[in-house]
DNA sequence: CGTTTTGTTTAGTCATAACTGAACAAACTT
DNA sequence: AAGTTTGTTCAGTTATGACTAAACAAAACG
């Protein structure tokens, strides 16, 4: 077997894995390889090469990636002469996927706090409740240990 | 408008917007509405009991009770003198469910360095998929923070 | 101008999985 | 023993959403 199948069979196993977790995610699975293909590539990428080497459509891609810049996670650019899009990684997308996380589950918190809000003091449930709220901001605590981290790693 | 009947749209709301959380975790959305029904009510609460309020099928019941316990998030009980089967909340379920989040991502994590292990170590590929590996690293060490948190004011 | 390239949108197909009803098995009741 | 209650399993239906092909719009090219 010569080193380039490895690498590719490496290569491609990687794409399909990040595709799985991103599905897991709740993200379509093109889009994860798409984003798996653009980590591992790390170059820019065709709009028709995401197309060709994913063997998908390209209707396919088109809304693999909305989804994929919506969240913030790849950036399009264009290229003088080129006529078609191009796409690279968004500069730090890891930070980007951590505020996404904080964003949700704040979102979630809010929704519990008000619950409690709308109940007396002295409801029975109002405890469980906070134990319940009280989860959703540890979680929010610790994502934002995990941001700061990964925003000073990227100064130093 | 009665006071019970707003503390009831309360309830049910609660546990209806729960049952939408945990469908966008990927978990079925009448499980989430029997975890949520277990918080709130607090109580113990039977089989019987669970199909008719939630008023679902006692064959949904079954695998949602089935997929909650197997997630550690809910204990079967019995009651001398009682034919059904009830159920609880466990004991701490939101330390479990960050085991669950820290043993998902761990796994993905050495999916990740597998990968790395594979590929000799000047692969161009090699650098991004360490910051990628990191990215998971950290999201592990901030959910252990928050894990210990529980752990602690829970033993406080 | 007509043709080609390119990305998006839309309608339709297909796959997946949630949910139900019915059949079933086990334990209890009488 | 016959009948009831209770939980699980299985087959079938239904709902959801990923994916594609085709139609489309816009821009570039000849």
């Amino acid at each position: 077997m010569s080193d380039d199948t490895t690498k590719d069979a490496v290569r491609t196993d990687f794409i399909e894995k990040t595709g799985l977790v991103t599905q897991a995610e709740g993200l379509p699975r093109i889009a994860g390889r798409v984003f798996g293909m653009l980590i591992y590539d790390g170059d820019v990428v065709s709009f028709g090469d995401l197309a060709t080497k994913l063997q998908v459509s390209r209707a396919s891609i088109s809304t693999s990636i909305r989804i994929l810049e919506e969240r913030g996670l790849v950036k399009r650019v264009t290229k003088p002469g080129e006529r078609q899009d191009f796409f690279q990684l968004a500069p730090n997308p890891y930070a980007t996927m951590l505020e996404g996380i904080q964003k949700r589950n704040r979102s979630i918190r809010a929704d519990i706090a008000e619950t409690i809000q709308s109940l007396p003091t002295d409801a029975d449930a109002v405890g469980r409740l906070i134990a319940h709220a009280n989860f959703y901001a540890s979680l929010d605590a610790a994502v934002a240990v995990a941001l700061s981290e990964i925003d000073t790693s990227k100064t130093t």
